[in-house]
DNA sequence: ACAAAGTGGTTCAAAAATTGACCACAGCCA
DNA sequence: TGGCTGTGGTCAATTTTTGAACCACTTTGT
């Protein structure tokens, strides 16, 4: 068996539906013997009772209840590829599909798509918040607005549009709070982190604070922004909010950084389409004129 | 075959990952032509060439990269419900692993959750911005803010807070512009949608303006927000933001409704550990404090 | 120039999974 | 009470899938 779980998730899913093996061979078309040991299997790679097995059906487990949420999901990803590469969502698109990051989207770029609708009535948009940088691979979305440092993708036309710089931030009262007791490499201060909690990770020898703590995580950006405007830490973010957020101070001692780009990406498919190139155009205009506020006084 | 993409996935990806039939057999234990097989039956269900077959390899055609994203999205989903399952995941924990949604994150909570580390700075916080409700139930999380009518969940201690006054609004300025002209049931404003574009979709018709039409969407509440504010159009949203956004008024004539609520949920295994109990209380009680603001006028 | 090692394609005997008919048992209903 | 229908469990016959050895060809390194 090469590939346990993938193989066997679909007749999982079933019995989970129906709650009896009968019934779900039925809806998958087979015999239910077939199912029970596709259960089995999966069970025994696991490690795990999926399911009670009465007279009367099979009802899930409590490792089973854990399951289904998963399994559910990835049957979406499969419909969804499906129907995406046989084509069947391009076909009229009226509307721009647009994506970006939640920080970008709620406090840059909400204002730009306010004026573009008052100028281009006619072109619907639909927007999607995401930190997934393969959005626009796989065909979810036209345009997308990323920050990174590299693109090189065969069908994806990338415009790159200036740097952004990132310096460590901290509300003031927590560095008028913690500051005076920090040591030379940030001891005493906390990293407000990313992935899960782990006090010291690599990153953080990397940065200019070298020895400050990571006590709390979170991989949203916005609420990054929120829980160090209200003084939970540190953050490694864009100088813009500085000029919206008065309330938020360099840390001294803080390096500025300018490694990672703003860009403008559209699926290659899309570039003489009009409404798209409207779209993508008057957003680079009005993200260029923003420049000076988003590369801070390097620019 | 029962599940044409389930099974074949993990050959594909495999192709994509090694570019080669034999480089991919000998990573699954596998013959080469047995991978063949599967690549072909997949292109097959797809209706899509998902490689170019070359001498020296397989290549990813533009559909083939469209799916490998997809394909590895379900990896990492199965790779996670592999730990979960085995529990590995739950072992030491030190920290409290937190999940709300978007909106109440970045307005609500935060405040909060900056008061509870000044009081037990011993607890580290994982915090989980999602709008999947299942994050509880896949072990993903242990403690659970969600915003919705009915809770019944085996794994699950739920704790109903209260419900949540929503209305539509708009800004001032859009109101100022539009509302004029605009017919008896909303003709000519526009509601900001949630899925996909369609101009009257179903629960638009159930609202106190039902042929106002839908020309933008996005599935995050706070773009919504924030696009909002700016002039886009309407939104039913908290009544909460009344009092924190003064260019925020409701619209006149719409409904407030009482439908949903506050519900705190923490997995049962949990329900005696003191760091969680402890978050889950001061939470509980600080939103409670808060519940004339979120309630609006019928509390 | 010429092996050696790599590529995908093809074939067919061997191995594995599926089928379908049979159990024994639970509930339900007349 | 007795019969009908549903449940999971089992197992030999059958079908499907697999593995391994070929082939023809290209690329790489000597």
């Amino acid at each position: 068996m090469v590939a346990p779980d993938w193989e066997q998730m679909p007749y999982f899913l079933a019995v989970a539906r129906t709650g009896s093996l009968r019934a779900a061979a039925a809806e998958l078309n087979t015999a239910h013997g077939t199912v029970n040991r596709h259960i089995r299997a999966l069970e025994a790679t696991y490690g795990v009772q999926l399911f009670q097995r009465t007279r009367s059906g099979l009802e899930l487990s409590s490792a089973g209840r854990a399951l289904v949420p998963i399994a559910q999901d990835a049957e979406t990803l499969f419909l969804g590829a499906r129907r995406r590469l046989q084509g069947l969502d391009r076909q009229e698109a009226g509307a721009v599909r647009f994506s970006m990051t939640g920080v970008m989207a709620y406090e840059i770029v909400s204002p730009i798509l306010v004026r573009f609708f008052d100028e281009y009535p006619e072109i619907d948009l639909e927007i999607h918040v995401s930190d997934r940088f393969e959005d626009i691979n796989r065909l979810e979305t036209d345009v997308s607005l990323r920050y990174t440092d590299e693109v090189r993708d065969a069908d994806v036309v990338a415009r790159k549009l200036y740097p952004m710089a990132l310096a460590p931030y901290a509300s003031r009262a927590y560095l008028e709070r913690h500051l005076p007791n920090a040591g030379p490499e940030g001891e005493g201060l906390h990293w407000i982190g990313w992935d899960e909690i782990n006090r010291s990770p690599d990153w953080v020898r990397q940065t200019s604070f070298p020895k400050a703590q990571v006590r709390h995580a979170t991989t949203d950006h916005v609420l990054q922004l929120s829980l160090l405007r209200r003084g939970f830490g540190m953050v490694n973010t864009s100088v813009y909010f500085e000029s919206i957020y008065p309330e938020l101070v360099r840390v001294p001692g803080g390096d500025i950084t300018l490694e990672r780009s703003l860009w403008l990406l559209l699926h290659s498919d899309l570039r003489r389409t009009t409404r798209v190139r409207r779209f993508v155009d008057y957003l680079a205009d009005a993200l260029k004129a923003m420049r000076p506020q988003l590369q801070g006084e390097l620019a």
